[in-house]
DNA sequence: ATGGTTGCGAAGCAA
């Protein structure tokens, strides 16, 4: 059994009692995080060795940040897609765990239709179909999770009226991400869940949580080996909430899948 | 909800 898990933390340096709260009550194996906020020398990879993880992380301060912690190995780490869309920064790490190649990312958030960052965005995601399409096998076991900052479709919004038009939801950033699964994955929480109504983010403004108004925009992707070997998925909506130990939670919560 | 909250860092930007 590999449990394998992704969390958009919204700063690692803030969220980093949390996560360790959740690491160990939930015992992930493999967990990606993202938006971690920190430069590499920051990376407090002691505390993840205390628990048992080493760790990967590709960040340089302020801004993005991705990492990979596993306490079933991890191996030929490689940060970055290799190319100028890299611009920008830190969006994409990858490592070998349990066999596995694990792929941390943080697709840009896009801002507005018609904007640089909207085109930067689709950029981006041509960029990691490319990226998998060179470094990786569909036939291999390949799991691609993290923040997409894509609903992949409007079972995935609280109100797809309101979102008509806007980022997230639009036609040509959803098929950039249907390319990407093209190539060889699957959305394996849609597997188990076909429901709609069920999130991963939500606004921290407006008590968006209570009220339902969210998204499911955090996604664990896998190859159809590994798809073969999932048994359950599941978004753990309590790490939204103020912990018991009252630490704060991040605007978005964890993607949990169990392969065998 | 053209509002609202959080994080970083010390004002305003990004989400």
């Amino acid at each position: 059994m590999v449990r394998l898990a992704t969390w958009n933390v919204n700063s690692l340096g803030a969220r980093l009692p949390l996560v360790i709260e959740w690491v160990e009550a939930n015992a992930p194996d493999i967990l990606c995080m993202q938006e971690t906020k920190l430069a590499d020398s920051a990376f407090p990879s002691d505390a993840f060795a205390e628990l048992g993880y080493a760790s990967a992380h590709h960040g340089d301060g302020r801004w993005n940040g991705v990492a990979i912690v596993s306490r079933v190995g991890l191996e030929e780490p490689l940060a970055g897609l290799g190319s100028e869309v890299d611009a920008q920064g830190c969006r994409m790490l990858a490592a070998t765990c349990a066999g596995i190649r694990v792929h941390s990312v943080y697709v840009p958030n896009g801002r507005s239709l018609g904007s640089e960052h909207y085109r930067s965005k689709l950029d981006w995601l041509a960029r990691l179909r490319a990226y998998l399409a060179e470094h990786d096998s569909p036939d291999d076991a390949v799991a691609v999770c993290g923040d997409f900052n894509i609903a992949p479709d409007d079972r995935d919004v609280w109100d797809p009226a309101a979102l008509a038009g806007a980022t997230h939801v639009s036609e040509p950033e959803r098929r950039a991400l249907q390319e990407i699964l093209e190539w060889g994955l699957e959305d394996t929480f849609r597997r188990f869940h076909p429901d709609g109504g069920i999130f991963s983010w939500w606004d921290y403004r407006t008590g968006s949580f209570h009220k339902g108004m969210g998204m499911r925009i955090d996604l664990v992707l896998l190859s159809k080996p590994l798809a073969a070997r999932a048994v359950s998925a599941v978004i753990d909506r309590d790490a939204r909430k103020k912990s018991p130990k009252g630490n704060k939670p991040s605007d978005h919560t964890v993607v949990v899948v169990d392969l065998d």
